[in-house]
DNA sequence: TTGTAAGCGTTATCAT
DNA sequence: ATGATAACGCTTACAA
């Protein structure tokens, strides 16, 4: 006891016997065991972190903003990459509590409507807060851009600045909240100018290169006539992808498709023709989410939050611009 | 007991008995508590890895090699970011050891010569494999790329393919392995051609972008006649911003500089000028890492191992092909 | 097949 | 100022 008590530095300690304690813990190369003390404080100093895609630059960015807040509140993060698949993501959050982590940070690559999973987590009690990709309704924090309305501007931008009639969407899933309302977003843009949306104009890509490769083969399938002036894809990577495909058709970005993105990652201002896109402030995200966090653990906030950062409109060359 | 048997499958329970506990379980909401565990298995299956900069893109990449391997055997990864910094380094591996990850995968900020720190950990039987930036001599197993020889091989490039003779180094710190040997490397193809080294061309440039951007606008302070007509640099972000200042001089690349980088990260084909690099791959770098740790932990492989990666040289315009 | 006792390394509580 | 005891939730070893 008295060990424990000079370790920790408290007060009533001989100043002889601490030092001696201290000496000695050093030259025995003495490391405390945390796990044992996480047994009986029942708190672990610890994080989890759950993203969807640890390849798509938006998240390490996020991981980032993360990182900052709990490195200065001394708090672990451990981190997992559910690789866009759910059931790697109950994986991961089930595997965290277990390991007693004082709270989770998620996106998650939930695809199916049931939120029976993170119901019972969030009445477990079980810290939660959600960051971008979010489950709404069931009482959880959740931090995120003003993805609707922010899709919406993007897509007016190509309306009413560029003339373009004919808007195609690269969507994501529909059961995930950003997917959701970006297409949201584009409709309600298509709306207010009275143009009507187009079935064949409505392709789901998922969020990586390859699905965003693939759409965008089906819409070049179609008879050129039919085909779309302009695309708005839900994400970069998708967008990328879009390009490829259209670049290996041999047609001509902004000439032939204006295209846009959502995200500005790394690789944006770069490509050969650089990206118009809503650039989404991935560092803020997860600061704000890991802040949000710490207070919920600290019992200072009780209520759910739904925080919303405003994103920007990036304009470059690829919408024509 | 018998609950302990029944949740982790054991033969020894009677169907019915095992039925009734995991239905109960269940219905609690009940999961165990890993910290319990790890405090009687002294076992925690988690593995704590320390990465310098988070936002170089190369980490990330290593990142996703190691989770390939952890994942399928069940391990979770502590990832801290050390931010250069060495103070920060070794507060992360004396929480990690503290929190008893079973093992630790490092990429070393340090830059002091005195291995002490690590000289204690490696005794005390800690588990320790370093990836890219090493601490030799010491005992630990090491997964890097063949760093003098690529750095060799791209500078001979210049020299031989380009008769460029001129040519300056922007260095990494000097007592970082990856910044001496590329430096070695570097050397050793000036005196292959019998070309002098210019210590006017030598600039310690760190890990990072403003490094880079610092480093050669002292170069381009230089009278014109005494500057070099092309530049080694130690990683791609340092390139990148010798690449930013060479611009904002209004000089060109490469017909003023030829410039190379080492990485291969993911901007590398993509900037202005697509730059010439070694490509490292990290994914490999990461898988063959986390490989080797495992089976430390697993007892398998009792001896240090050194392993060398072949790095190869990605050519593109930066340097005057 | 089920149960009891002890211990993993730490700290809170209550003596001394 | 120091120490003894119990407890955190689990598993191993040993009964019953």
């Amino acid at each position: 006891m008295t060990v424990s008590r000079a370790l920790n530095d408290r007060s009533n300690v001989d100043k002889k016997t601490k030092e001696k304690i201290i000496q000695k813990a050093k030259s025995m190369g003495y490391t405390p065991n945390r796990v044992a003390k996480s047994l009986v404080s029942r708190k672990t100093q610890t994080i989890g972190v759950v993203i969807p895609e640890i390849t798509h630059a938006f998240f390490p960015e996020v991981v980032r903003g993360i990182e900052e807040v709990t490195y200065r509140s001394d708090y672990q993060l451990i981190l997992t990459n559910a690789n866009e698949q759910f059931e790697r993501e109950q994986h991961a959050v089930n595997t965290l509590r277990s390991q007693q982590v004082d709270g989770i940070l998620i996106s998650s690559s939930q695809t199916v409507e049931d939120y029976a999973f993170y119901k019972e987590i969030v009445n477990s009690k079980t810290h939660l807060v959600f960051f971008d990709r979010c489950i709404q309704g069931i009482g959880a924090s959740c931090v995120h851009v003003n993805d609707r309305e922010s899709s919406e501007l993007i897509t007016r931008h190509l309306i009413e600045v560029h003339q373009y009639e004919k808007i195609a969407h690269l969507s994501g899933p529909r059961e995930v909240t950003i997917g959701r309302e970006r297409y949201m977003g584009y409709q309600e843009a298509l709306e207010k100018s009275n143009l009507t949306e187009n079935r064949d104009w409505i392709v789901e890509a998922g969020f990586k290169e390859e699905g965003g490769y693939q759409a965008m083969k089906k819409i070049l399938e179609l008879p050129q006539s039919d085909q779309p002036r302009a695309i708005v894809c839900v994400n970069d990577p998708v967008a990328f992808g879009a390009m490829e495909a259209i670049k290996e058709a041999g047609r001509k970005i902004p000439d032939d498709f204006a295209i846009t993105g959502f995200s500005d990652e790394i690789r944006a201002p770069l490509v050969e023709v650089p990206l118009t896109t809503v650039h989404q402030p991935a560092y803020e995200v997860g600061r704000r989410a890991a802040e949000k966090l710490l207070k919920l653990i600290d019992g200072e906030s009780e209520q759910p939050e739904d925080i919303e950062i405003t994103a920007t409109i990036q304009i470059r060359k690829s919408c024509g611009c």
